[in-house]
RNA sequence: GGAUUCGUAGCUCAGUUGGAUAGAGCAACCCCCUUCUAAGGGGUAGGUCGUAGGUUCGACUCCUACCGAAUCCGCCA
């Protein structure tokens, strides 16, 4: 989206920009530089350090360059033009050297913004985006790997990913979120290699957790591998070998274990998914473009893109220093770079994507970049429009996890961890409440306590994964999200009983600190999910919210909605509380969040 | 050797694309439940934004170098 369309979103500061623009012009005097425009204004408005300074400020030191002028007088000439200009949004104007500090009317700024977040139709401005309607997004998340535990990382990225998803979609764009199941690969051989080799209990009935079982008959083939000979080594990797002959083939034994031990697999993944209440609209499988990927390098290779080199295929990317990007082993298999390929080409083929989005841990930044750059080379324009979204790793306070290590955790002891907790504070509702709400609220709010703690911090920061601080409730955490929600729920339902109507009609009436304070974040909500969609950034979301979350619980303690002063003004407090309840709500769903009405 | 990321309060992190006196949450200490849910609110204390240069009217933000942490780099995914 462009900087331009941005401008209809933000009617106040918009016409701001327009008014100053204006007063340039007629300042400058026919001189004015002809790469100025009324966005520069736009883009220059900013937030002042402290909300007494203003609701809005104007450094003018760029535009006083540019017209050759004393910043500070230029800031005077533009403050009197400000205030000449009768622009309803303007209150007051403060001057601090070059700095223009401008108080907007409260009474504008809740005509305007209230009815829009009141009526819901502020949350479909974005969606109803011209462009973006026409842009097809598919972004891949999730790509867990069968054979192998699902850890609390793969949990990061499903919650950054399906988020991502969200966010686009209110932004307006076509969005096809996918999966991309790694259900082939030496990993998936090394898995059943091992459980061949295996000498305690075979893979019955009998074992309740499958998937997990089979995870750890992965690390186990790792270990024995590194504690092999280095003679064993090359018998057992010439027998793992085989083994991924006869999945990629699709016959023998081998492939009928897969087949079978690849569904328990999915069965426990499709199980989170359903838990954390995420979707696709499509799965692919590194199973289904190994053939592809073998005609790709064939393909190639007679183009003469693709060289042979110790006995292997790839590409010499010496040039952008990216090393040799491998395509086909010297034992004939290809690799996971090959399918990224294959994948690609039915994605742009088939699929008829503009945008590809990928969702995938920061370890493969380099993998990417020879991915995309093997597709350009291949001759797809669309490479360009291929982003890697990288995030870090979820590391444990004394490092790096791992099943080695014996600190790993999975997805689904994080969850359980969480539940636990959560259990113990809805105690209270226990009597009151049947086993069924009990359940859904602890769903509730164990899904938002998990993805705000996945989704606050940067993506490409590293979360450091602390058990203890996961299922501590206060400050800034998901709960605290949703316990805000809860607050205003209980208020608009004694509205409710008591026959109270939401009204627009005086919201002129909210002058009070704490609620020109909830109504500036309020005000912001669009702008910060536009900001979140352009970089990729869920957590700019959280952290908006947040951040409201304190404004209004600071509202509901120093004023009281339903015992106001007068009936006009809680009429518009309800407004308010209806306005921000909706926008949390909505800002919460983009995060993959469904609140409990009570907690 | 090459590529990428990170370094902000004791701990975990924000910092709106370069603006004014750097902000939260934990933890510590002190207040506030006869008042719409205390999973809450207010306050105190806590900082040479890794270091050194550079660009700029202005740098936590951009550039360079260095220090420290992490990940990746032809037969793993």
């Amino acid at each position: 989206m462009n900087q331009l369309e941005n401008f209809k979103y933000d009617p106040a500061k918009s016409a701001l920009a327009e008014t100053l623009f204006q007063a340039l012009t007629k300042i400058a005097a026919g001189a004015l530089p002809e790469e100025l425009s009324m966005l520069d204004f736009f883009k220059a408005l900013e937030q002042p350090p402290e909300k007494n300074l203003g609701d809005y400020a104007l450094p003018c030191f760029r535009f006083a360059k540019a017209l050759k002028k004393n910043p500070n007088l230029l800031a005077e000439e533009l403050k009197n033009a400000l205030v000449a200009s009768h622009n309803p949004w303007v209150l007051r104007v403060d001057l601090k050297g070059a700095f223009l500090n401008i108080f907007t009317d409260q009474k504008q700024v809740a005509k305007t913004l209230l009815p829009l977040l009141v009526t819901g139709d502020g949350f479909k401005l974005l969606k109803n985006n011209p462009t973006n309607n026409k842009t097809k997004v598919m972004i891949e998340f999730s790509q867990p790997n069968t054979h192998k535990e699902f850890h609390v990382g793969h949990g990061r990225n499903v919650c950054l990913g399906d988020s991502l998803c969200r966010i686009f979609s209110y932004n307006g764009f076509d969005v096809m979120p996918v999966n991309y199941i790694g259900d082939e690969g030496a990993h998936i051989a090394k898995c059943l290699w091992a459980v061949d080799n295996y000498k305690g209990e075979k893979l019955d009935d009998k074992i309740a957790n499958k998937a997990e079982w089979l995870g750890q008959r992965y690390v186990e083939a790792n270990t024995k591998l590194k504690e092999a000979s280095d003679e064993e080594k090359i018998k057992y990797n010439a027998e793992i070998s085989a083994i991924l002959k006869s999945i990629e083939n699709k016959k023998g034994n081998y492939y009928e274990t897969w087949k079978v031990t690849r569904q328990y697999c999915l069965d426990d993944f499709n199980h989170i998914y359903k838990w954390l209440d995420v979707h696709f609209t499509h799965f692919f499988y590194e199973s289904e473009v190994s053939e592809d990927s073998q005609a790709i390098v064939n393909e190639y290779m007679k183009k003469g893109l693709f060289v042979e080199d110790q006995g292997a295929v790839g590409v010499d990317m010496s040039d952008k220093k990216l090393g040799f990007f491998m395509a086909r082993k010297s034992d004939g298999t290809t690799l996971y770079g090959t399918k990224d390929l294959a994948l690609a080409k039915v994605k742009f083929d088939q699929y008829k994507i503009d945008r590809s989005i990928y969702v995938v841990g920061s370890e493969q930044n380099f993998h990417f970049k020879q991915v995309f750059y093997a597709l350009e080379k291949m001759g797809f324009v669309q490479a360009a429009k291929c982003y890697h979204l990288s995030y870090g790793m979820v590391v444990r306070p004394e490092g790096k996890m791992s099943s080695r290590a014996g600190n790993s955790f999975t997805f689904l002891q994080l969850i359980n961890l969480v539940i636990e907790e959560i259990n113990g504070y809805l105690e209270k509702y226990k009597g009151e409440w049947n086993q069924a709400r009990l359940d859904d609220t602890a769903h509730k709010l164990a899904v938002g306590a998990i993805k705000y703690g996945m989704l606050q911090a940067d993506p490409n920061k590293e979360i450091v994964f602390d058990p203890k601080e996961w299922v501590s409730f206060e400050g800034n955490s998901g709960p605290y999200l949703m316990y805000s929600y809860a607050r205003t729920q209980s208020i608009l339902n004694k509205a409710q009983e008591q026959g109270i109507e939401v009204s627009l009609t005086n919201v002129d009436l909210l002058t009070h600190e704490s609620e020109r304070e909830l109504m500036r974040h309020l005000y912001d909500f669009n702008q910060t999910v536009i900001y979140a969609c352009e970089n990729y950034k869920p957590s700019t979301i959280a952290n908006q919210l947040f951040f409201t979350c304190k404004a209004y619980n600071r509202f509901y303690t120093e004023v009281s909605v339903m015992k106001a002063e007068s009936d006009d003004l809680r009429g518009a407090r309800l407004a308010l509380l209806k306005a921000f309840g909706d926008t949390l709500k909505t800002g919460l769903y983009l995060l993959g969040i469904t609140p409990p009405e009570k907690m």
